[in-house]
DNA sequence: AGCCAGGCCCATT
DNA sequence: AATGGGCATGGC
């Protein structure tokens, strides 16, 4: 896999690690679509166009440097799954029983417990083109308060509502607003996008990262810090710290985890422990290991 | 038609 | 610290 840079796109000739449909679908970013022929992503104000062919992928875009660091394009994955396949996985006596179903097909009820490390293993293989993007800090904040408790395709019209009601507009579409621009958004206005419940959490996240909280955009948040936020607890901080602040040793237990957990791993507990016995296994890989498990478990494995 | 979704807030114990 | 009820909305 050979990285060309070029004025107007990036040309990854023989992708191996870099599957766009991966990347996008994978549950980790919100602002993009899949039009046939190309994936178009947005990020900020920026916007990429990302054409896959036989032997090349095409990022065509404006802004080459900006989705350089955003697709991490000088990580090498490859060495990251294969340091996810040599964790120890028989922590603390949980490892599953022996006797797996066969890996690849539907996991339904007789509950054969899977090795985890076969789990892990077809898990990675599913999603071999993941790659964790680097995405802005503000931007990952506000759309995982808009996540919790809601489904992928909700949260994809609310944020892009958000950004036609609050963003400023670019070439064809409209950028995620600035925490000045959130500010003129009203309670009423996040309810009018869908937001529902979260409509208040938005407005007072809005008031909090623009006074009192503002220290937390400037650089890498504690995960307490994270919290005060309006509509951030556990699970939301440790997506921030994963998404939008680089962190890798975090792991965090959403509905899917937390059923992989206990379905295919042998575990239990409630999230925040889940999360806890995740990190000890997975350690400063825990935050790809989860990217890998949430994708294949959310497609029914 | 209900159940569910990348959970969180808040009151109670 | 731990637990439980309530919660807007719409996809499926």
């Amino acid at each position: 896999m050979e990285i060309l840079k070029k004025s107007d796109r990036i040309i990854i000739v023989n992708p191996v690690d870099f599957d766009i449909k991966h990347i996008l679908e994978c549950g980790q970013v919100f602002r993009f679509k899949d039009l046939g022929d190309r994936y178009v992503v947005f990020s900020k104000s920026f916007k990429a166009e990302v054409f896959t062919y036989d032997d090349r992928v095409e990022i065509i875009t404006s802004d080459v440097e900006y989705f350089y660091n955003y697709f991490d394009l000088s990580a090498d994955y490859g060495s990251i799954k294969k340091q996810l396949l040599s964790m120890d996985y028989n922590q603390g006596g949980k490892e599953a029983k022996e006797g797996f179903s066969e890996i690849g097909t539907k996991n339904t009820q007789k509950h054969p417990k899977i090795c985890s490390y076969e789990y892990m293993s077809a898990a990675i293989e599913f999603g071999s083109g993941i790659r964790i993007l680097k995405q802005d800090l503000f931007e990952v904040i506000i759309s995982f308060i808009i996540s919790a408790n809601n489904n992928i395709k909700r949260i994809q019209g609310i944020i892009e509502r958000l950004c036609e009601g609050l963003g400023i507009k670019m070439d064809g579409f409209y950028a995620f607003p600035t925490p000045e621009q959130l500010l003129k958004g009203s309670v009423s206005f996040f309810e009018s996008i869908g937001a529902g419940y979260r409509a208040k959490y938005l407005a007072m996240a809005a008031k909090q990262l623009s006074g009192q909280l503002k220290q937390i955009l400037k650089k890498t948040p504690a995960r307490s810090e994270l919290q005060q936020i309006m509509g951030v607890g556990p699970k939301v901080a440790d997506c921030i710290l994963l998404f939008g602040a680089g962190l890798k040793n975090v792991f965090p237990v959403d509905v899917w985890i937390a059923k992989s957990f206990s379905e295919d791993f042998g575990g239990s507990g409630n999230r925040e422990q889940t999360a806890r016995e995740l990190v000890k296994i997975f350690g400063s890989l825990s935050g790809y290991a989860q990217q890998y498990i949430y994708y294949y478990k959310r497609s029914g494995y």
